[in-house]
DNA sequence: TTGTACGCGTTATCAC
DNA sequence: GTGATAACGCGTACAA
């Protein structure tokens, strides 16, 4: 089958291949009725123009990227969703793409630019730290929503938006403390060093540290999965240890809902009721801790707002409207029914 | 800032542009120190090569597609990892996008197949109808995924895999009518008039007219949502509808599990026991129904034995070893705790 | 083994 | 308003 291309348009329509072009483009310099004429056998023979050919000659091509890191980023859909509809109100094309686990997302941007022709880039989730000389080759205004946190250096090179994960945590430890729990086990995530799971880790620490109770090693459970480590299944697992070390505890604080909702499922199989012998606390604000019974108490990321304000920013970059700016974001402790006071029964092996 | 181009490197190489070509694309005819050196001066000045002129001027691009119909497919992670596995092994490269909702995934396929000389395309998800004419165009294999069920023309002109959600939905309904109940309320999905979700609800009706038992139309609810209709919230919402609708029932089919959490907390909040007052049954067999608490009894799709033979299938389509073929795979019906015998007291309004 | 020259399909820049 | 024609950056015959 031979591809069909704009010069078998020109030559069907007897016109010459610029005219077609124009037509295509929606130039303003092309006569009307020539236009619905050149429109009509293209869509008679079904062609379709070359995007490669496309990109390779335009200038200005009103498009941005959107890089996802992490293929099951809960937050996947309502974000893309909400960055569309701003991409739409602007006129811009917007094209997605997911970063796997093991590339680095600047290096796929790089790419990407050259061959779209980008005029702006938002990163979605992945390391909050970068290599400050492949951000100097990125020649295009960009913005990291990471949902993690800011990078200190570089506050003039790049722009993000972010949750500070680091405050949020501790706001949930301390919440916790305050119900009176002091033997609190977290459930963590230690793949990479940069994470957003170790900072959650190190705000439980923290907020430990200043009430000046002592960190217990022992409480403190790392998954290890560089594919998906947020998973039920992987709560679900490192609950069944912490349940069958035999060490105390009154609460368990996962780091993510969806590990939660494996924990909560590991401490009712084990016959223990939630919140009234042991309370269990999620991260993250997504659908299943409302739905979930009990309903999970939670530290709710205000995705929507980050959004919408990801992508605003990055439109301002490009029109040079503004500089660069670090954006953080509050997140909201919803308290809901799988928290409670602690169960001093709980403590009886311990003491 | 200027761009870099493969003449660039040439001039720095002190070399012809194929040479540098050569050493970019792994070619046996090159001095392996000039290839060193190439590489070198390439790693230094950071030069990327443009895919757009790549994929224009190449013939052989060992590439295949992944199109992914609606955002919020919950099988979308696992299933893309077994096939990337595939493509892996076959040292193909793969370009996976995703297709809006108003999209025809056609259209996107027809366009990609031109921008990157694909050799070959998966469809994931969708309708399970197309239109013939488009079809013929596709100039490459491709392998519908539909996780849906088989179209019954055109047997030669095309491949897929799926699961035949009509007699599935049978074998659900059979499972419940078996236990005893008569009055099942069904939570189905509107939206599209060729969508895996009026197959499920027919596979509903023709289980309950085979054992001749009356199709009551109050017990029917279809989801109408275009972004997202399997979403917890809108099984939460029609539950709460059918609860209020003071219509007699023993048991709820919710056509996917998503639908069936929701439709679980508001009977939860009804104050109603699941399974001992009403049923709950989901369809899907993603993870959410092992851990939420009653677990879910489920319909479970192979998602993985499907994404295998999908992948196994286009590559010996590409490769010529085999005609075009239509599988279908037997889907498992998992019995949990949402489901048990009716109660007669949920009768005692209705008689 | 290496370099030169052409063409992939399109858009931009000119003349007309 | 329209039509030639020169790029865009690269791969690849073909010549060297």
């Amino acid at each position: 089958m031979e591809e069909i291309t704009i010069k078998d348009i020109a030559r069907r329509c007897g016109v010459g291949i610029s005219t077609v072009s124009r037509a295509i483009n929606n130039h303003p310099d092309i006569n009307t009725e020539t236009k619905q004429m050149v429109m009509q056998v293209i869509r008679e023979t079904g062609y379709i123009p070359n995007n490669s050919a496309r990109n390779l000659k335009r200038t200005d091509a009103r498009c941005i990227a959107v890089l996802i890191k992490g293929i099951t980023n809960p937050f996947f859909s309502s974000v893309i969703q909400i960055i569309e509809t701003q991409v739409q109100k602007k006129k811009y094309a917007m094209v997605m793409q997911h970063v796997e686990a093991y590339e680095d997302e600047l290096d796929v941007a790089l790419e990407l630019i050259k061959e779209k022709r980008l005029r702006g880039i938002i990163f979605l989730g992945g390391a909050y730290r970068h290599d400050s000389q492949k951000l100097a080759k990125l020649n295009v205004p960009f913005v990291f929503s990471t949902i993690g946190t800011v990078q200190d250096e570089g506050a003039k090179t790049y722009s993000n938006t972010a949750v500070d994960d680091y405050t949020e945590s501790q706001k949930m430890v301390n919440y916790l403390l305050d119900l009176g729990h002091k033997r609190i086990a977290i459930i963590a995530e230690g793949s990479a060093a940069e994470s957003v799971g170790q900072l959650r880790l190190e705000g439980y620490k923290k907020a430990l540290r200043d009430r000046e109770i002592e960190i217990d090693e022992r409480l403190i459970y790392e998954v290890k999965d560089q594919a998906d480590p947020y998973s039920m299944q992987n709560g679900y697992a490192m609950a069944k240890q912490l349940l069958a070390s035999g060490v105390d505890f009154t609460a368990v604080f996962a780091i993510a809902d969806f590990l939660a909702v494996g924990v909560c499922r590991a401490i009712h199989e084990a016959g223990l009721r939630i919140p009234e012998d042991i309370s269990v606390a999620g991260y993250d604000g997504i659908a299943i801790g409302e739905f979930y019974t009990p309903q999970l108490t939670t530290i709710k990321q205000p995705v929507e707002a980050m959004a919408e304000k990801t992508a605003k920013l990055l439109f301002n970059l490009i029109e040079g409207k503004c500089e660069h700016e670090h954006i953080i974001f509050p997140a909201e402790l919803v308290e809901r029914e799988s928290t409670g006071k602690p169960n001093p029964a709980m403590l009886s092996r311990h003491g």
